[in-house]
DNA sequence: GGGCCCGCAGGG
DNA sequence: CCCTGCGGGCCC
């Protein structure tokens, strides 16, 4: 085989992932024999989250308007026409897009309440798990976990402070030379981004290139903390992260972690970035992912493990399975 | 699909 | 008030 070209970028990544490697072998996290787990689940861009709803609705909620047929057959927005395909409707018209998204809105907005209390004004923040959302919660957007406490900050990875250290913080990808094992992983901190611009070009943006060390300050700072007080830090995973536990869509909660170590190192960007390893609390519900079957290494593209997102641990507010 | 830039919650 | 951030919607 001949040595394909490795770019400079890429041959960083697996120095620094072989870094981490080793320090989660340090640790005793992972053996020397362990192998990574690949992702299973298939990169795809993210799905377009309308605020209107889309008229393909999962088979569930179709049944639910069984009956309500309507002879003005609506068009959504993308041309969509719909139609029933099953053999007990074939044939029969869809119901409405108003009477749908009546409906939808209804049942939506139902389980809403059941499961989000209105946020009070100063609420206290706390360690541990959130009652009434058990570890595999499934959560739309950030803002949904935000109402609902599991990881409160809207667009920041980490929340914490310098006192009582990390209460929670997300795992979204955007540093691809970090490691998931679920059991652990390593995590990169925040900051050393220039959010505002130059005075000339000045900026406004909530993300931005690395431009500058990290400091043990803020998020970082309250991990570190966290890794002294052994304080549980409770831990979701994004649809944007790279790995064997990426849920499909949306934000998974995935249990409690505690913080066993950092330190600081040269990012993918050439600045200074601080690493964090975390893994899994024991004595908690089981983890709601499922590992491929032993003896495949991890090279076969065959889906002997379905998306972690049908293992049925998750409370979907839309996306239940289709069957059909 | 990529760039831009906003509201938002949290903390000082 | 200020500043920050592993979102996210919109426009092109």
């Amino acid at each position: 085989m001949a040595g394909r070209y490795i770019s400079p970028y890429e041959e960083k990544r697996l120095k620094n992932m072989e870094e981490n490697r080793r320090i989660l072998e340090s640790l005793g996290l992972v053996g020397p024999d362990s192998v990574k787990p690949k992702r299973v689940v298939k990169k795809k861009a993210p799905l377009k989250r309308k605020k209107t709803i889309h008229v393909h609705m999962p088979a569930k909620k179709v049944i639910l308007t069984d009956g309500l047929v309507d002879e003005q057959v609506d068009t959504d927005q993308d041309g969509f026409t719909p139609t029933r395909r099953s053999a007990r409707l074939r044939g029969k018209a869809a119901p409405s897009l108003q009477e749908l998204r009546t409906e939808v809105d209804e049942e939506l907005e139902a389980e809403r309440d059941t499961r989000y209390k209105p946020v009070p004004k100063d609420r206290p923040n706390v360690f541990g798990e959130i009652p009434g959302f058990p570890v595999g919660t499934w959560f739309e957007t950030r803002m949904e976990s935000c109402r609902a406490g599991v990881h409160r900050p809207t667009v920041a990875g980490i929340h914490g402070n310098d006192y009582e250290g990390c209460y929670s913080l997300v795992l979204s990808g955007g540093y691809e030379d970090d490691l998931d094992y679920g059991e652990c992983f390593t995590y990169t901190g925040e900051g050393g981004r220039d959010l505002k611009g130059t005075k000339a070009n000045p900026k406004n943006l909530r993300t931005a290139p690395q431009s500058k060390d990290q400091t043990l300050t803020r998020g970082n700072l309250a991990l570190s903390v966290s890794m002294e007080t052994r304080r549980p830090v409770r831990v979701m995973r994004g649809y944007k992260l790279d790995s064997a536990f990426t849920p499909e869509e949306g934000y998974r909660y995935d249990g409690l972690y505690s913080v066993d170590k950092f330190w600081f190192t040269a990012g993918l960007s050439g600045f200074g970035v601080y690493k964090f390893v975390l893994s899994r609390c024991p004595d908690q519900a089981p983890p709601p992912w499922t590992l491929p079957a032993s003896g495949d290494n991890s090279d076969s593209d065959t889906d002997t493990n379905k998306a972690d997102s049908d293992s049925g641990v998750s409370m979907t507010t839309g996306t239940e399975t289709e069957a059909d």
